[in-house]
DNA sequence: AACGGAACCTGAAAGC
DNA sequence: TGCTTTCAGGTTCCGT
C-alpha cells in the first residue's frame, strides 16, 4: 500500500540488491501484471542475462534500467519487493522471480502483491516507456513543489482539492494518506473546489506536503516499514486513521468524510 | 472535457 | 463461534 516515501525506500534497497547484478534466473507468473499482451515466458526471455543498471523512482514507479531495454514496477495497493534466499521456495502471492549475481554475490529478490493491482511492465530497447509513467508531473522530492506552478493548475480545476493532489499528472508520488497529511498541515479543508485556493494557501499547501513526505521517510528509513493495516502497528500520522479522536491542534475530534472515492479525515475546525 | 463511480482483487477487521 | 459485510496508502475504464 505505498506512496511515494515506501517505493523511495523500495528503490534504496532495489538498489542494493540489484545494483550491477546479472539477471541468471527469471520466474514470473502470467497475468495482469505483465501488462496487456505480454506473457511470462515472453518476460523471462525479455530479462534472462540481462544487466541491470539504474535502479529509480519517479512518483510511485520504479524503472530498472537494464543493458538493453528497462522494467518498470508500480506496486498497486499490496505490492512489495522482498530479498530472500536462493533455495527459498516461492513466498504467498510471489509474482515475479529474480535470481542475481553481483559479483561473487548471489541473491533472489521477489516481487509479491496478494490483490495484484501492481505492474511489471518489460520494455525492449528503443520502445517508448507506459504512458503512466511519461504523463507523471513533477515528483515532490526529484523536482520539488513550485508553489506558484501548482496555484496555476489549480486554478482550471473545479474538483475538490484533494482529488487533484491524487491526480499523478499534477505532482506525481502522493496517495489517499499523504494527500491526507499534507492538507491538514496546511490547514485546508479536503473538499475545497481546487480553484479556490488563494496563492498562500498553496504556499502552505507546498510546505505540507513536504513535511508530510520528510516525516514519513525519516520512519521509513528503517529496516522494515509498518503498515497502518497491519496487525499491532502503531499509526504514526498526525490525522490519518484517526477519525473519532481529538485533533492534534485544538482536541475537538476529528471528522471523516469520503472525496474522490476515498475515505478522507479532517479536522472541521482546523482546516478551511 | 471533466468528473464521479464502478471495476479490478485478496484478506483483515468489524458487525451480527 | 462463525458467517457476512466493509474497508483498504491505486489505477483505469465507463457512463453522464
Amino acid at each position: 500500500v505505498p506512496e511515494l516515501p515506501e517505493v523511495e525506500h523500495a528503490r534504496r534497497v532495489l538498489g542494493e540488491w540489484l545494483g550491477a547484478a546479472t539477471l541468471e534466473g527469471v520466474a514470473a507468473r502470467g497475468g495482469r501484471l505483465l501488462g496487456p499482451g505480454a506473457s511470462a515466458g515472453g518476460v523471462v526471455r525479455a530479462l534472462s542475462g540481462r544487466r541491470v543498471c539504474a535502479v529509480e523512482r519517479r512518483g510511485k514507479w520504479l524503472r530498472l534500467g537494464l543493458d538493453r531495454g528497462a522494467v518498470f514496477s508500480h506496486l498497486g495497493m499490496t505490492g512489495k519487493w522482498v530479498v530472500a534466499a536462493l533455495d527459498d521456495a516461492a513466498l504467498p502471492h510471489e509474482r515475479v522471480r529474480l535470481d542475481v549475481r553481483q559479483g561473487r554475490r548471489r541473491r533472489s529478490v521477489r516481487y509479491t502483491d496478494p490483490r495484484g493491482f501492481g505492474r511489471f511492465l518489460v520494455v525492449g530497447e528503443g520502445e517508448p516507456p507506459p504512458t503512466a509513467w511519461s504523463t507523471l508531473g513533477p515528483d515532490p522530492l526529484l523536482d520539488g513543489v513550485d508553489a506558484p506552478a501548482l496555484h496555476g493548475e489549480l486554478a482550471s480545476r473545479r474538483q475538490a482539492v484533494k482529488a487533484a493532489l491524487l491526480d499523478q499528472t499534477l505532482l506525481a508520488g502522493l496517495g489517499n494518506i499523504q494527500a491526507t497529511e499534507a492538507l491538514y498541515h496546511a490547514r485546508i479543508d479536503p473538499r475545497r473546489p481546487a480553484r479556490t485556493l488563494s496563492r498562500a494557501e498553496v504556499a502552505r499547501l507546498a510546505r505540507g506536503i513536504g513535511r508530510t513526505l520528510a516525516d514519513t521517510l525519516l520512519r521509513d528509513d528503517g529496516a522494515t516499514i509498518t503498515y497502518v493495516a497491519e496487525a499491532g502497528a502503531s499509526n504514526p500520522f498526525a490525522i490519518y486513521g484517526h477519525q473519532g479522536e481529538p485533533c492534534p491542534g485544538c482536541a475537538r475530534p476529528l471528522q471523516k468524510v469520503v472525496v474522490a472515492g476515498r475515505g478522507t479525515v479532517f479536522c472541521a475546525r482546523c482546516q478551511r
